[in-house]
DNA sequence: CGAGATTTGTTGTATGGATGAACTTATGCG
DNA sequence: CGCATAAGTTCATCCATACAACAAATCTCG
């Protein structure tokens, strides 16, 4: 954690990051493409800084030239800027209970590829699961331009790492996965076996995380428009996951481990999993515990009591368990995500309830509940932008030097 | 939150920051003085570098050269550097619920003056007592060398700002405190009240912030030795506050407002503070509650019943708030203040145990439970070191710079 | 006791990146 | 067609750090 000495190219790769970072922004806040001009503007840096910077990008894939529309105003057009397409990208895959995935998204947020397989996973044997998660990782990456056996006319896509999403507790440095109640496993040398059936991410060392944590990346991605978001992310699914978002970063806590939210005690010794988790609430409203939410929301809708309950049990408790985390916190804003987001008619209401008669700061800054944007796959989706956040901290690593001399 | 661009300058900041914190560090960690070689080693910039850096630091009293100690290796005796004493002070003021004091702290961590008033400040008038504050401060500033009607030999203390700790929510942009439940106080211009009574105030507009925030702050600091600390500090009080340290910072949120633990529900809908605050306990006990914590701690060691049974609600109580912190966080170190620092004979085998069992990350890292070593003042000394933390984390701004030419 | 070894701190010179002003390019407008 | 306007580039300058050579202060060993 000793901060390092700054030479003279700490600062260009400062601000190589700086330009890098407000030409893929602009998209998600909905401005036009930026020219050099408008990064230097911006930015504060001076416009001929700004055009170094740019043409060094623009030359390793990092930034795309659009052509210059035909602008309104006197003076000479300018050259947007933007996220490339097809040119770097990262992976991220996931096993959780009940599928398996593997998604390709490049600077633009593109999805590239994408392979999902469905399944219960529930009591799986690690090896086995994790090689067929092998075979699709290389299948989807061999449908990449430039990996498989064609390599059109354009360049080939540059794979710039992998991560790998897990229901459980990760220890990211070592590649292991410590504990996955849901999937039954416990202490799996994960990258271990994965490197053993996958040539990709033999050559790409996964980074393992928590699946909570990678979708509640991917939903500050999405909100990103609206500013830095800082919230609470609570995924419901067999078991409950949950992350902290503040300032748009992934709050992980010193091993990756935060946001534990499910197995918070909530009344008498009982856990939130307990009770607001999808078995606990299928269970209390007399369904199978296979049948998966629909079910119960139907029931719901129908006016069921057991089923009404159920739901209004869940909502307290997480009421109760939220409550505690905005109080701790001082994040005010709840993302309901995984199946609470199909649920939130029943849940927003009776938590909102609670965060307001229960945070201290209410008065001054009124919690919030929302419904997390974020698809079901949105941890892949998350993987991947953590990987390519990297190379957004740290672009002079991607950069491809050309030769001073080059006649074509 | 916008990155700034990084001009040369800010690298000459950084550095500057780096070798002070290099310098003011040694001590923390048991080295000896580094010399201005040993810092070149340490941070990785040349030595010549570091001699530039170091010879503006020294001109502006931010480090001290001490005397050459006889080496007993060859080669030139090294000029060993330390935090000066009595050149730059920052001022720590504490409003509580049984006292009220201010401290003033200088680099080298030395309590230059100190004065403390103890009374009962329950539903006390904010004007009234802020009055008395503000009179407290000037009184205690008037006491450092070059503030008062003396001017001593030696330079005059540089007041390098000043901030005020209370025990409840605060508005520090605002300068007012929104809410402390347990002074009865709530949206009071606190800043504005002490620039009437205090000069000194109105110069140095005071940094308002959270009395546990602080005094983890402190606790903080007197764990540098150890490494960064990240740890969930609990104060046990007439309310309860709590802090969240990370890597030796603490972590406010996005307001300040963070670790407010006293209000977490642990059971049937009652707060941690309803169980395990000392009004609680001491009712529980059967003891009066003025009486303060001294005659709970006697009847527990008398073997009274009740009071055991009180000390252990409490200590269940807090084992279930803080293993729910600890499985949120990832951090699973807790650490004792305030009164509970007294009690923790009886309160930290029972925590630790609640901990052991709940947190889910437990078989790995296991959790601890310490007791605070910071005293009872450790907001005010926390209060001072968030301000010298500002120097430190900014050189530049206090930087005297002299004139090239300068014959005696 | 003196020459060499050793380590600290300083004094140039070189390097690389940002800057700002001048210049080129490309368009709209009258 | 000339002028205004704006984007992007070129170039001399500045500034902080690096590197190397040097001066200073002590120990060590013959």
């Amino acid at each position: 954690m000793r901060s390092t000495p700054a030479r003279q190219g700490s600062l260009r790769e400062h601000n190589l990051g700086i330009v890098l970072r407000e030409v893929l922004e602009a998209a998600a806040t909905g401005a036009p493409p930026p020219s050099r001009a408008d990064v230097a503007a911006a930015t504060g840096l001076a416009r001929a800084t700004v055009s170094a910077l740019v043409d060094r990008l623009v030359a390793s894939g990092l930034v795309a030239e659009l052509e210059p529309v035909p602008t309104l105003r006197a003076g000479r057009p300018a050259v947007p800027l933007a996220a490339p397409s097809g040119t770097l990208a990262a992976l991220g895959a996931e096993v959780n209970v009940d599928y398996l995935g593997v998604r390709v998204v490049d600077l633009s947020r593109a999805v590239l590829v994408e392979r999902v397989v469905h399944g219960d996973y529930r009591g799986s044997d690690p090896a086995a699961v994790l090689a067929e998660l092998g075979a699709l990782v290389d299948d989807a990456v061999g449908a990449l331009p430039g990996h498989g056996a064609d390599v059109p006319d354009g360049r080939p896509v540059r794979l710039a790492g992998a991560s790998l999403a897990l229901p459980g507790l990760v220890d990211s440095t070592a590649g292991t996965l410590l504990l996955a109640p849901n999937l039954g496993w416990r202490e799996v040398d994960v990258a271990g076996l994965l490197a053993r059936s996958s040539s990709v991410l033999r050559e790409h060392p996964p980074l393992l995380a928590n699946e909570a944590d990678l979708a509640a990346r991917a939903e500050a991605d999405l909100r990103r428009a609206d500013g830095p978001a800082s919230f609470v992310y609570v995924s419901g699914e067999i078991g409950i996951g949950g992350a902290i978002v503040l300032d748009g970063q992934i709050f992980g806590g010193r091993h990756g481990w935060a946001g534990e939210l499910g197995h918070t005690v909530v009344a008498d010794g009982r856990t939130l999993e307990q009770v607001a988790g999808q078995d606990a609430m299928l269970r209390a409203a007399g369904l199978d515990r296979q049948a998966g939410v629909e079910p119960l929301l139907r029931a719901a809708r129908a006016g069921e009591p057991a089923a009404l309950a159920a739901l209004a049990d869940a909502a307290t408790a997480l009421g109760v368990a939220l409550s505690n985390v905005v109080n701790l916190l001082d994040v005010g804003h709840v993302v309901l995500g995984g199946t609470y987001a199909r649920l939130a008619v029943h849940l927003r209401a009776p938590v909102l309830a609670a965060l307001s008669a229960r945070v201290l700061a209410g008065p001054w800054v009124p919690p919030t509940v929302d419904v997390a944007r974020g698809g079901n796959l949105a941890a892949m989706t998350g993987g991947a932008l953590a990987v390519l956040g990297q190379v957004v901290a740290e672009p002079s690593a991607w950069l491809v030097e050309h030769e001073v001399a080059g006649a074509g």
